[in-house]
DNA sequence: CGTGGTGTTGAATTACCTCAATAAGCGTGG
DNA sequence: CCACGCTTATTGAGGTAATTCAACACCACG
């Protein structure tokens, strides 16, 4: 499980990417000495762990990545799933606070801290932007707090698949990139009440399954069940 | 409980204050045009509602607030506890994502977010320090839904006891600023049940109790408690 | 002294967990 | 293409931590 692998990301990749975020806002503009390395990653690699200095920033090109932080007897909350697009591991503070791990074979594009933070103390633009992002996930992170602290276990899975769906596209028929103990663990639940949670939802004409991981939404009866 | 009050800041304390942080590092440094204006809330009653447009960040000075979100139908989720020293109500964005109450009658300060926004587009400084506020928020958030997701009702009330000790000073002696209400809907319990938590944690020798809101804590009992 | 808000305690209920067995995917190699 | 083994997912039965419902105690304040 703890596949203890030592990254060495100055030698591999010769190829240097600069990489814009969504079209239309560069992910940190203007300062063409922030470039990305490509990078990649075995499933169930882990990608840092938690106390590890924090060398790197990450974004997901494909695949996906978990972050999650342990209890010493092994409970486990995965604080957020990464998916293309998404970047991941930027901390302000020298350590990581949490693990990540690729869910599947995953390429990402790395950057490196110091440089982004020397980027953000001269060009108020790009210290902005990491206020944005830190913001973002702290919106988040508070709407989770909620569903942890106050949702019912169908209204945690319903949500959830919601909110998959939609960063996934929002076709709503697609296949979860985690497997049931990561969407547990992500939820505060166990793999048992996941599962007949989904089963429950099938049966009252909210999603349909195919295989395990592949789902499809009826968004309309999922809204519902969450209702609010 | 919906006390609608309409705040008008524009009008009332003359005196302005400019506002420093912890000493050391000045709030908003080499901002002279971000002074605060001071401005007192009555126990219970609304600071801002959630929806509402963010037009000012709040310190506060004396007393203390709860942010929170609410479901439709009135479950409730405090996300955080501010106390004399905090920042809170800093969106980016236009709107509150949350709903800011008085525990008890408070002293703060207020700015304007515009004020402060125009400040950060300027001074990468400013807008650094946007960042640490919101990467702190994080890492409070991400260590709160491990709190929320796995762990018991002992242990989150035991955190939770030496969280506000440390954040009153660490004398292990002090009132608790909020009810036994507000406590479950931080932790994501009943109020029965946080009652009873403090019972046993008595029983235990963790803690001795005068009056409800008075504590006094052993805290290597309470840390043994949570273990890790 | 009442009165209303706040906190505690008890008894019964329940949503979710634990333990355990079975089934379904899925990659590998014959 | 099927057999094999391994991982992942489902389902059932029983247990439990926390909730719900309800009664009572404690102040603080008029």
């Amino acid at each position: 499980m703890a596949a203890e692998i030592t990254l060495s990301p100055t030698s591999p990749a010769t190829a240097k990417v600069t990489v814009g975020g969504k079209p239309g806002t560069a992910l940190f503009a203007g300062c063409p000495e922030l470039i990305g390395t490509p990078f990649a990653y075995d499933r169930e690699e882990e990608i840092y762990g938690e106390g590890e200095e924090a060398e790197f920033v990450y974004k997901v090109v494909r695949g996906a990545v978990r972050t999650h932080k342990v209890l010493n007897d092994g409970r486990r909350q995965i604080t957020g799933f990464h998916l293309p697009g998404d970047l991941f591991g930027l901390e302000q503070g020298e350590t990581h606070r949490h693990t990540a791990e690729a869910l599947s074979d995953t390429q990402v594009v790395i950057f490196k801290r110091r440089g982004i933070e020397r980027a953000a103390a001269r060009s108020a633009e790009v210290a902005c932007q990491l206020w944005t992002m830190a913001a973002s996930g702290l919106r988040y992170a508070q709407d989770h707090m909620l569903l942890l602290g106050r949702r019912s276990a169908v209204e945690r899975v319903a949500t959830f698949l919601m909110e998959v769906d939609e960063r996934l596209g929002g076709t709503s028929t697609f296949a979860l990139p985690m497997t049931r103990r990561d969407i547990a663990d992500h939820l505060g639940l166990t793999i048992e009440t996941v599962s007949r949670t989904f089963s429950q939802l099938e049966e009252d004409g909210a999603l349909l399954r195919a295989g395990g991981r592949q789902v499809s939404l009826r968004r309309a009866r999922l809204r519902r069940v969450v209702e609010d």
